[in-house]
DNA sequence: GTAAGTAGTTACCCACAAGTAAGTACAAAC
DNA sequence: GTTTGTACTTACTTGTGGGTAACTACTTAC
């Protein structure tokens, strides 16, 4: 089976895109960030370890554009932004899920046979 | 609950670890490649669209030091090499099916309900 | 009036991923 | 002896992902 042939490059281009959302230092946290209910910039800031302002406004545009994520507005006095997993950004979970198994199952194989994050 | 937490912490870093290994442009394509069987060097350049040969030999190398292909020697004249997916490599395969499924539903929001790579 | 908290933006820099082009080494075929 | 086919390697360049530091704008509290 070729590479060229058409189906399987759709599959791949496919593949592909999902990997790009998830792909680069501050996606995954983030988007891991938001299964916990939506937060504000400054929340996010906080827990996630060394990212800076510029990095979690970029991502966070990101996305958004993917529809991953929503920004929504309060106009309250201290102008106050809360972010959100969309729907599509919820479905995401499943994968996830598998991507952590796999990591589990490789850590194991590569590091030789020891057990790593085991519970939820 | 905060990404600070030290088994969510943890969870991130294996979930990256495996996305690591299928990030970047050219693992994918070659990983893809390799569920159909081991194929060659050339075979392998043939099959890939526009990879370079320095590409390939340096994706193949990370890809066997990650213990994801083998690469076997034959002492045949001319020299010839192969690469098959070990049975980790092999192990992908649902985390991969996962990707491609969530791609596939991604596909749909963002271009607006249109139906890609439906068929095997 | 100055500090602190909200949510970012802007300008500059660097390291690394990836591309390009050419070269290496060996043998078989013609 | 030159071309073809095997499987790469090396040197150089470019593009982009990400980091740092400082700055913006608006409000409340002191």
């Amino acid at each position: 089976m070729n590479q060229k042939d058409s189906v399987c490059q759709q599959k791949l281009m496919v593949t592909r895109d999902a990997v790009e959302v998830i792909q680069g230092k501050w996606r995954l946290p983030i988007v891991l960030a938001l299964t916990f209910g939506s937060k504000r910039f400054g929340e996010l800031q906080r827990d996630i370890a060394d990212i800076s302002p510029k990095m979690l406004s970029q991502e966070l545009k990101a996305l958004e554009e993917n529809k991953i994520i929503t920004r929504t507005m309060y106009d309250s006095m201290p102008v106050i932004v809360e972010y959100s997993l969309t729907p599509l950004g919820k479905s995401m979970n499943k994968m996830l899920e598998e991507l952590l198994k796999w990591g589990v199952h490789f850590r194991e194989e590569i590091l030789g046979k020891q057990a790593v994050a085991k519970r939820s």
